[in-house]
DNA sequence: CGCACCATTGACGTGGTTCAACCTTGGTGG
DNA sequence: CCACCAAGGTTGAACCACGTCAATGGTGCG
């Protein structure tokens, strides 16, 4: 069936910053991340936004019984998609019934990681909830080496969108994890942090439960 | 495949606030709600709690491929399900593909449903919170005849730990928003309502596009 | 009655937003 | 080569929405 995959695939890149699809708007594809991240975001008719999930490689957009998506999805870097007409994909699942399988185990995940959001965005303060995002992203850029280095993958903009925050807090905080020595700034956008479990504190969950996007 | 389905269930009932399910507590059940209600909730070790998912009839819970829940899991009424042996559901989802698919139409639609409940809880203010919760709860009970009533599911701390918000503030909305003009209490829990799209509008999403749950 | 439980209301404090100024950095054109 | 500008980031001061703490008010039940 691998072969069945790549007789309906096909590829398309985007630049950072560009939308890749509008709320609401009308869909042939599904697909998902081969390189490359981009934000999934919802908005308010005035003007507030929130972000609602992050795509990484492997991630997937769209589902394959619906035309529509019901978010704003923006390159957040350059980003490369592997996509599959809805319908062929439709059939393809009823096929291979372990793909299918597979889909069910990709949603249930992004629902588990959706809620886990969901307490950070309801009921953390503003220093836990940074302290939160770096360690996901130090975490995630794990080298066993010290000190873990990462190179963010948002603007202050995105972090404070995905977070419930504004600019301002989010700068104030980060500056302030600084100040207390639990990070370093490398550039605008490289993070280093000596003591991984110290940040984990900050963020609230000790236990080293912390969910990813 | 019904009678498969019959031949591998049982049902079991809770009494409103019993424990169903400790958070991270082994399973070897998935279910359903038949009837009832219950809540699905997450918690941080010093104690601040988020609802991250309210059951209603027909909801699903628990991982086919998995042994742990990650939420606690409390009957917020009393509350009926239909429970499935784990891995004998696992293997029925393989044999009937379209269940597979159900299950998978079931768990994008909760993924939906949580997407939108982070842009409540990471953009909303406390009065658009708790104008969203009546505008769910008085949809979801739609006779109708105006005007519009219904009797709310959840107590004041239900509310709060579902909204993000404490007890305090959710009471003050409501005598807010009874004040002004746009509802009306009759007893503890019943909330009656003449405009149910100047409550929605009070509630941020002037597009009726609110989700449940 | 009296207790337990839930809800309401008030007074006060504070964390995060708002508004505004300023700083950095990288790119562009004279 | 450097002046200039645009975009992103930082910082400060004032404000206010919501949380906290505490007192009071139902309502049902033993």
């Amino acid at each position: 069936e691998l072969d069945r995959l790549s007789a309906i695939k096909s590829y398309r890149t985007w630049q950072a910053g560009e939308t890749i699809l509008m709320e609401g708007a009308d869909l042939p594809f599904v697909g998902s991340v081969i390189s490359g991240s981009a934000t999934l975001t919802r908005s308010m008719e005035d003007g507030r936004v929130q972000m609602v999930g992050l795509l990484m490689p492997s991630d997937f957009v769209g589902r394959h019984d619906r035309a529509t998506v019901a978010y704003e999805v923006v390159a957040a870097t350059e980003v490369t998609f592997c996509l599959f007409r809805r319908g062929e994909f439709r059939q393809m699942l009823y096929d291979t019934p372990h793909v299918m399988e597979r889909m069910l185990q990709m949603s249930l995940d992004e629902l588990d990681a959706a809620r886990d959001w969901m307490i950070l965005l309801g009921r953390k303060t503003a220093r836990e909830k940074v302290a939160t995002l770096l360690t996901i992203v130090l975490r995630r850029a794990s080298t066993a080496d010290r000190p873990l280095r990462a190179e963010l993958p948002l603007t202050r903009e995105a972090m404070a969108t995905y977070l419930g925050l504004t600019i301002e807090t989010v700068s104030r905080q980060i500056s302030a994890l600084r100040r207390d020595g639990l990070i370093r700034l490398d550039g605008k956008r490289g993070v280093l942090c000596d003591d991984l479990s110290a940040l984990m504190t900050e963020a609230g969950d000790d236990e080293d439960g912390a969910i990813l996007d």
